[in-house]
DNA sequence: CTCGCTTTGTCCTCTGAGTGGAAGAAGTAG
DNA sequence: CTACTTCTTCCACTCAGAGGACAAAGCGAG
């Protein structure tokens, strides 16, 4: 099947595929309705978009009280790869053009093994959610990594955690290799516009989105867009000093946050417990696996272990504390907590909305929800898919 | 004589009065390298500019090789009033339309007396500026107050410092006695403001503005524009907890980056070291002037006493510690340092920039740099002009 | 001073985007 | 079946804006 190659015309025309998206099927009254334009101009808009084969006829919609409307709605067979890659997993999903996930794989991998075996294995999975019959072709593509990219090029700038990454040309490997448009973007980002799009971020320009992972990293959106920083370093929260003299960190420093509190460090501090003989739960589970992650502690915290809800309290006021500091200095509408660590739950929550309730001023706090991100490891999947489809979506 | 009433009737016109404000007088054809409209789109929107009065013509341009081109300038008799209140004391000043200052006044005050009692000085304040002869009246007004403000209704809410104000009508009042248009925004994001139109901050997209006064805060300008946060307490970084169980703080809290250093932190500590006879030269000027303030700290640092130093240099470590931990979040372009305290000088800029190069990431600071602003006490008045002259060179 | 060249300002035509009205098509309610 | 509503198409009209032609004004060389 040929792939999308249009693109549209104008800004009208980019409005409406991304009103379709966002909406789902819409008839032509409805969309105008929306967009402040004139009924014939929105009727050849409309027109051309259908000419061009992004957007098709889909039967009648609903009365509305007089003669009934033909629905309008994107290609259904556009098609958009979302991939999220972790320091220690990847995601590969497809979606289509309204960005609803019609397939999801997730597969262990080490993203220190380099850009190069990564993409190998993206590119099977990618490979296998085709050969399930749920694509035969991607019209773009969206790629989120764990650290700094230069967005304009799709590049990642230095990041700590994936060394021979640097100045790798991803965007554009990936671009030849799937035969589509491709844009790249940090995890944390891509997160924060999929809980935008599609979870509890909806209808918040403001606000911040915190990924507890591996690392420690957050989403930063102003005003609905996505903020980068000058360099795309932006919302590198994991390297702020959460305790003065602290734990020493692979950065150099001392005292950051990663180094007291993230999936790493959890598993070493519950390992360390585990030995100390400070917590049955914890030695049992590690006698049984050999090594303790995270979810070991979720686990053992569910069961009402001490030890791993004193580790988890103790890391969620850390967290909260710097939190508090980025509520007090950036006022959010909205604060939401996502990644690998999210297991833990309302303890963690509860330990860092406490902190960030007591720490900032009222003005800021007032009425400002902490939640959890409810879309989980689709987030970051959606997120990719939404960027891509932002990219395709507008004025060529 | 009568006041602006014109307003740029499209985008077009808004675009070119801004050229004309940041530019100074232009040809129509320097306009016209600038704006990408045809020349006789150009020469219709400069025609309707001249009937509202909006724009003079301003004599011959130099010759560029041809013919020579006709000035256009903004009115000459335009004049916008920039007033910044700060804790103690009140800025006013007036500008032209290009936002020069033609005369500035400053006077000591208490905000503690009330939005009217200190309205009513201002008022004087601005009479006296147009007795002076430099306005027959004023276009417009910005006003800066020293806390949190409702941006779009020009409303103080919950102000720390300045209780009585919360919820005082700052905009409609004012503009009803000044008889203009009146903008009101936080003291510190005209300061921001104020260095990006005329300061070290020209050409920088992204950047924060620290000011150190009687409190602290900071400006935030993303993408050229003051980002203001859900409630408009973005920037409020006085209350981030600097020092764990530090000292108390008039907010409840303990350990506030204010409560360690601002100006009147600075005050009572040197006042207390004197008291304990670890300065001499603070003793001396104590005694001599029955208080300390930050200028005397300057003073006595200037002159090598060795204590002065060392609360400057304390200071800046906590300010550069908080300061290391929003450029790892924000990663700014640029990090401006301003306010009351810059008197201090490059005693305190070495360490607050020893503090953030420490411990933020070289990706964040690679390329940043931080320094004191150029423009000092006018950097708000100047700000308070940019502020209403945006609100008023914009469509109607 | 004159001539050729360049830039600037004005005028005029042409195009294409977009509006809004009219009329027909296709419904619903009674 | 009738009256009314909503949706769609068609068409004439307006208007912003582009761009070319031409005149006006300045420069420098000869």
């Amino acid at each position: 099947m040929r792939r999308m190659t249009a693109r549209p015309g104008n800004a009208h025309q980019a409005r409406l595929l991304r009103l379709l998206r966002d909406g789902g099927p819409n008839s032509r009254a409805q969309l105008g309705d929306q967009v402040d334009l004139s009924r014939s101009k929105l009727a050849v808009e409309v027109e051309r978009l259908l000419e061009t084969g992004l957007v098709v006829a889909d039967g009648l919609a609903a009365s509305r009280g007089g003669r009934r409307s033909h629905n309008i709605r994107l290609a259904p067979a556009l098609r958009f790869l979302g991939v999220d890659i972790g320091a220690t997993s990847v995601d590969v999903a497809v979606t289509n053009a309204e960005l609803e996930v019609l397939g999801h794989i997730n597969q262990p991998m080490d993203v220190r093994e380099g850009p190069v075996a990564v993409f190998e294995q993206v590119l099977a999975m990618a490979a296998k959610l085709k050969a399930s019959g749920l694509a035969e072709g991607f019209d773009g593509a969206g790629i989120g990594v764990p650290g700094p990219v230069r967005f304009p090029e799709g590049v990642p700038v230095a990041p700590p955690i994936m060394p021979g990454w640097d100045g790798f040309p991803v965007r554009e490997a990936l671009s030849q290799d799937l035969g589509c448009p491709v844009m790249v973007d940090n995890d944390v980002n891509l997160m924060a516009m999929g809980e935008q799009h599609a979870g509890v971020a909806r209808s918040v320009g403001d606000f911040l989105c915190v990924k507890i992972g591996t690392g420690i990293g957050c989403g930063i959106v102003v005003g609905g867009e996505v903020y980068r920083g000058t360099t795309g370093s932006a919302g590198d929260i994991g390297h702020i000093q959460a305790v003065p003299d602290g734990r020493p960190c692979a950065c150099g420093n001392r005292g950051c946050l990663e180094a007291h509190f993230s999936g790493a460090a959890l598993a070493r501090d519950a390992t360390e417990a585990a030995q100390q003989g400070l917590s049955q739960e914890l030695a049992a589970r590690l006698e049984a696996a050999g090594a303790l992650s995270a979810v070991d502690v979720a686990a053992a915290a569910a069961a009402g272990d001490a030890t791993a809800l004193d580790l988890i309290r103790e890391g969620g006021n850390r967290t909260g504390q710097v939190i508090a500091g980025l509520v007090s200095f950036f006022n959010p509408g909205l604060v939401v907590i996502g990644g690998g660590v999210t297991g833990l739950g309302h303890t963690l929550l509860a330990a860092i909305r406490t902190q960030v309730y007591r720490q900032s001023l009222p003005l800021a706090t007032g009425n400002l929800p902490i939640v959890l991100g409810e879309l989980g490891p689709t987030a970051g999947v959606i997120g990719a898919a939404r960027l891509i489809s932002d990219h395709l979506f507008s004025p060529a």
